[in-house]
DNA sequence: CGTATTTGACCCGCGC
DNA sequence: GCGCGGGTCAAATACG
C-alpha cells in the first residue's frame, strides 16, 4: 500500500511540481471532473488530507514524515500535560503538607494557571473539532469520490472484457476459417475480401486531410488511397514485406532481424495469416505528425541517427531518413520532410516499435506510434458490426477536432497522420465534454486492440494523460492552453487536447506532450512503464543536432 | 580518432 | 523488360 502510494505520489509530483502541495489536492480535482482516474489519484485525497493537515502547521519537507511529525506532536504534548499535571499534583501535595501559607500564594497561581490552562484548552479544542469536522467532511467527500471513480473504473474493465472477448472471438473464428480451407481458396477469399473493402463505403476515408495532404506519399499512393483504400494484407504488401525481408536479411542485425523476423509473405505461410497480417500491419504502420517548425526535427526525445536523404517526388524540399540510435538494432525508422505547400510545416513520419525502454519525453511519440499501430490492426479485421472500422475509431478518438488526425489505411503504409498545425477553433473550446469521452478508450479501443505486448495500456494511457496535463501546465508558454486549463476543472480531455495544439502551434517542441495526449486517448504502448515517469533521463548525447531532448526535463 | 552526416549507388516493387 | 520512385547502404567526408 505504501509503494503504491509512493509511486502516486511520484507521479503527482512529476505533474504538478510547478504549482505546490496545495495544488496537489486541486489538480486532484481537475482529474475528479474530466473523468481521469488512476490508482494513484484514488489515493490523493488521503494524502492530501494529511499535506492539508500539515499545511495547516508549517509546509512538511516530505509527506512521510509529515505524517510522523504531525501525529509525534500530537500526542507529545498531551502524554507531557498530563505527566506535568502530575508532577504539579505531587508537588503541591508535598508543598501543602510543608507550609500553608505559601500555599496560598502558590494555590493562587496554580488556579490562576489552572483558568489560562482552561481557556487555551477550549480554543484548542474548539479548533480541533473545527479541523475535525472539516476533515471529516473531505473525507466523506473523498470517499464518495473515491466511489465513484470506483464504478467508474468497474465499468471500464467490464467494456474492456467484453471488448477483449469479442475480438478474441472474432481472431478466432477468422484463424478458423483460415485454416480449415485450403491456401487457393485463401487466395479467392482474400481476393474477395479486398473487393468487399475497397467497396466499403468510405471505411478508410481520411478525417479531414490537410492542405498539404500526405507529403511523404507518392501520389500513385495518393491514388490508390483515395481509389482503392484498400488495407494491409494485400498481396502488394505482402511483396513488400518480402523485398525488405530480402534487404535484411542481407546486413541487417540480429536484433533488427528480429523485427522483420515475421514479416514472411502471407501466401507462403498460410498456417497463420491472420495473425501474420496483423503483424506486418502493426510493423508497417506509420504516425505522420505535422507540425510547424523551423527547426530541423521536433523534439521527440530519442536520439536519432541520419542514414539517407532523398528528393521525394512532387515536393522540392528532401526527405531525411532517421533511425533510433537509442538501442541497437532499434527498428523505430522516421522521415523528415517539409511541405511542399508550406515550408514551415515540417512532417515527421515514424515507423515502428523501439526495442529498448525510452525517456518519458520519447515514450510520448513511442506511445503514439504504437497505438497507432494498434488502431490500424484494428482496421485490418474485418468486422461484421464495423467496430473495428478506423474511421469508427477515428470518430471515437478524436471527435472534437476532425482536422487533427487523419487515418489512411491504404496499403502499403497505413498512417495515422496528427495534424498539429491548426490552430482549434473557438467553437472547440466552447465544446460541452462529451460524457463518453470521459473514458474514451479503454471503453472503445484499447480493450480490443491491445496487443499481447501492451497489457498496460488502459492504465498506461490514463497515466499518459495525467502526465500531459502536466506537461501542458507546467510549460504555459501558451496563454491559450493556461486559460483553458483554468476556466473550468471540468473541461474535457478534448478540449485539453485542442487547447495543447494551440500551444503547440506556437511551440514545435510540443510534438511530444501532445503525442502523450494522443497516445493516451488511443491506449498507450507496450513501451511505458509507470515507473520510468518521474525520473528524468540523462541523455549523454544531448549536445548531437538529432538529440532533441524535450525542454523543461 | 571516433562518431555523425552526406551522398551516390544499389535494391526492390510497381506500372507501363 | 524497362524506367521510375521509395528506401537503404556504405564509402567519403565533416566535425569535435
Amino acid at each position: 500500500m505504501e509503494r503504491g502510494w509512493g509511486l502516486a505520489l511520484d507521479n503527482s509530483a512529476d505533474q504538478v511540481g510547478f504549482f505546490g502541495n496545495k495544488q496537489v489536492f486541486g489538480d486532484h480535482h481537475h482529474h475528479h471532473r474530466s473523468g481521469t482516474t488512476s490508482s494513484g489519484l484514488i489515493m490523493f485525497p488521503v494524502n492530501s488530507r494529511v499535506r492539508e493537515d500539515d499545511d495547516g502547521g508549517a509546509a512538511a519537507s516530505s509527506p512521510p514524515r509529515g505524517e510522523v511529525d504531525f501525529f509525534a506532536e500530537r500526542n507529545k504534548p498531551t502524554v507531557k500535560t498530563e505527566s506535568s499535571h502530575a508532577e504539579t499534583s505531587a508537588a503541591c501535595r508535598e508543598f501543602n503538607v510543608n507550609t500553608g501559607l505559601q500555599l496560598v500564594t502558590a494555590n493562587t497561581g496554580s488556579d490562576e494557571s489552572t483558568v489560562d490552562d482552561g481557556v487555551s484548552y477550549d480554543v484548542e479544542d474548539k479548533r480541533a473539532k473545527i479541523e475535525l469536522a472539516h476533515l471529516q467532511v473531505e473525507l466523506e467527500r473523498m470517499n464518495t469520490e473515491n466511489q465513484r471513480l470506483k464504478g467508474m473504473l468497474t465499468q471500464v474493465n467490464e467494456n474492456y472484457s467484453a471488448l477483449q472477448m469479442h475480438f478474441m472471438a472474432l481472431m478466432q473464428h477468422q484463424q478458423n476459417s483460415t485454416t480449415d480451407s485450403t491456401k487457393q481458396n485463401q487466395i479467392v477469399e482474400r481476393k474477395s475480401e479486398e473487393k468487399k473493402l475497397a467497396i466499403v463505403p468510405r471505411q478508410l476515408l481520411d478525417l479531414g486531410v490537410g492542405g498539404c495532404g500526405d507529403d511523404l506519399m507518392t501520389e500513385e499512393q495518393s491514388n490508390s488511397l483515395s481509389e482503392e483504400r484498400t488495407i494491409s494484407g494485400s498481396p502488394q504488401n505482402n511483396n513488400m514485406e518480402l523485398s525488405r525481408n530480402k534487404r535484411i536479411g542481407r546486413d541487417e542485425s540480429p536484433e533488427s532481424d528480429s523485427w522483420h523476423r515475421n514479416k514472411t509473405p502471407k501466401l507462403d505461410n498460410p498456417a497463420k495469416p491472420v495473425e501474420q497480417t496483423a503483424d506486418a500491419t502493426m510493423r508497417k504502420a506509420r504516425v505522420s505528425v505535422r507540425a510547424r517548425s523551423e527547426a530541423p526535427m521536433i523534439s521527440d526525445g530519442c536520439q536519432w541517427r541520419k542514414y539517407g536523404q532523398k528528393m521525394a517526388k512532387g515536393n522540392p524540399c528532401p526527405r531525411a531518413y532517421y533511425r533510433c540510435t537509442m538501442a541497437v538494432g532499434c527498428p523505430v525508422r522516421k522521415q523528415v520532410q517539409r511541405c511542399a505547400d508550406d515550408r514551415t510545416i515540417l512532417i515527421t513520419t515514424y515507423e515502428g516499435t523501439h526495442n529498448h525502454p525510452l525517456p518519458p519525453a520519447a515514450m510520448a511519440m513511442a506511445s503514439t506510434t504504437s497505438a497507432a499501430a494498434s488502431m490500424l490492426l484494428s482496421g485490418s479485421m474485418p468486422s461484421a458490426d464495423g467496430l473495428m472500422n478506423p474511421n469508427f475509431l477515428a470518430r471515437t478518438i478524436l471527435p472534437c477536432s476532425s482536422n487533427m488526425a487523419t487515418i489512411s489505411a491504404s496499403a502499403p503504409f497505413p498512417t495515422v497522420t496528427l495534424d498539429l498545425t491548426q490552430t482549434p477553433t473557438p467553437l472547440q473550446y466552447q465544446r460541452p465534454p462529451p460524457v463518453q469521452f470521459q473514458l474514451p478508450f479503454p471503453q472503445n479501443f484499447a480493450g480490443a486492440v491491445q496487443t499481447p505486448a501492451a497489457p498496460q495500456g488502459f492504465g498506461q494511457g490514463l497515466y499518459n494523460q495525467s502526465k500531459f496535463s502536466g506537461l501542458q501546465m507546467s510549460r504555459a508558454v501558451s496563454s491559450e492552453a493556461a486559460q483553458v486549463q483554468g476556466q473550468s476543472s471540468q473541461q474535457s480531455f478534448a478540449d485539453s487536447l485542442s487547447a495543447a495544439t494551440a500551444a503547440i502551434t506556437s511551440d514545435p517542441n510540443f510534438t511530444a506532450a501532445l503525442a502523450a495526449a494522443i497516445s493516451s486517448i488511443i491506449g498507450g504502448s507496450h513501451q511505458n512503464n509507470a515507473n520510468q515517469s518521474s525520473t528524468t533521463p540523462n541523455n549523454p548525447n544531448v549536445n548531437t543536432s538529432n538529440s532533441n531532448n524535450f525542454p523543461g526535463n
